[in-house]
DNA sequence: CGATTAATTGAGCGGACTCAAAGCTAGTGG
DNA sequence: CCACTAGCTTTGAGTCCGCTCAATTAATCG
């Protein structure tokens, strides 16, 4: 599968897998040296996820930790009588798995097909012991889903669904375009569908819908089909995503 | 995993501050050495805020860092047209302010009447470079203010007025006493008002006051005094906070 | 092409909100 | 001591947003 890491005596060169990953750079394996990042590269596996295929349930243990090469991931929780939750949404280059537990609190689902570079849980423990940039990388990526996750308490409590939609979308296409101050039009596609929008917005399916509608006949956003988006203007969805009502 | 406070020359002591602080031990400062702990009480004071009392505004620099040595803080969240959302709870030992950012991204206001031992950011970045237990134990409070947040994010978006209530009441009583597992009944105050409850629920506190006598009245907690709440049967509120209505 | 799943649209209901009023406390001053 | 106030909480009446249930349309796939 991986072609073994040239060993030459310095160890200087960085792995063949590595070389053209965005994690190495943006992700946790950035704290790495070549040496280290030989080490874990000896212990990596890409797997492939489908769309909906589970990656590891709530309470299971965790068999393999992971960075996203790319696809969207989907965390899950339910209650106890099957009302689901999505918690929040990870995208290359993030790290997959909970530090220093190896039992998983939610549900972790491919949203689209998901290429993720595995390893096992004790090797990043190790290369922890003997690099601690490792876990400030580990740290400042748990601090953004922090931040990410009381901005969605926020949505969640306290706005309508109109904004929850706007909000949303103005969301996936940050992801999309980082700095999106322009006014000009956006295109992307959804990560997710109606089902998972719902889940991930304390909505159900038909009310997603009927806001899509409303916001597509506001003209602030198209919707050529059903997974892809077109905003015609980011401000006034922006507006739509903080203020009331449209 | 601690090194043993030694006693050696000089610093041998720890600090007289820190001697009967909760901080020391199941806190931040745990991860110190008598040296460093010395190092870092040399800048510390304690401070008093009354309730409703900010600590720090959103956006705001963020003066100094602390530890809750008593009392209850909320962070809170606001929409651009003053709803509000208390996004997280914080209890002693728990650490005041964002690591590796001097700005806050919430407001940080006292809930009760709160103590805090605080100290110049500074210094805390110092201590992280040369102590990695320090960052660990960081992590670990972001990775617990995270599950803690994403399992709001299920009440929020999933669970219904009575359900919320229920989950609020549940949680503060596992703060009181952390193993409750028994069916006796348990006692406590309310570390917020109604107001607080309202925005931390996503209610407003006419829901929340209904939803309180509701729950009196099916016999599952008395209520001596607003802020008094007596659990006459743990066993039954948990139902009452995973189950559909009571 | 039919079969199956995903998404939209409509009608009607109900839970939580809004607006309004009254009850409780705790604190203040005559 | 009680009257008075101000803030917090409870309770009531009516409305509306988002849900449920149901039917239709659109997309996907063998």
């Amino acid at each position: 599968m991986n072609a073994a890491p040239r060993k030459d005596i310095h160890n200087s060169d960085i792995p063949l897998v590595c070389v053209s990953c965005e994690a190495r750079h943006k992700g946790v394996c950035g704290a790495l040296n070549s040496k280290q990042l030989s080490e874990l590269a000896k212990h990596t596996s890409k797997v492939t996820f489908n769309a909906e295929q589970p990656i590891t349930s709530d309470g299971e243990q965790i068999r393999r930790y992971g960075n996203i090469l790319s696809g969207v991931v989907k965390l899950a929780k339910l209650t106890s009588d099957g009302r689901q939750q999505i918690v929040g949404l990870q995208f290359a280059p993030d790290f997959v798995g909970r530090p220093f537990s190896e039992k998983s609190d939610y549900d972790v689902e491919a949203a689209t097909e998901v290429h993720v570079c595995t390893f096992p849980p004790q090797i990043l423990n190790r290369l922890v012991q003997e690099s601690p940039e490792l876990e400030h990388r580990l740290h400042e990526q748990t601090l953004k889903e922090l931040d990410e996750a009381r901005d969605w308490m926020l949505t969640l409590g306290r706005k309508s669904a109109g904004e929850r939609v706007a909000s949303f979308l103005h969301f996936i296409a940050q992801h999309v375009d980082p700095d999106l101050h322009k006014r000009g039009p956006v295109t992307f596609e959804l990560p997710l569908k109606r089902t998972d929008m719902a889940d991930f917005l304390g909505l159900t399916i038909e009310t997603v819908s009927r806001q899509l509608t409303k916001l597509r006949q506001a003209r602030i956003i198209e919707l050529p089909n059903n997974r892809t988006v077109v905003i015609a203007d980011v401000s006034r969805l922006k507006a739509a995503a903080d203020k009331q009502d449209i």
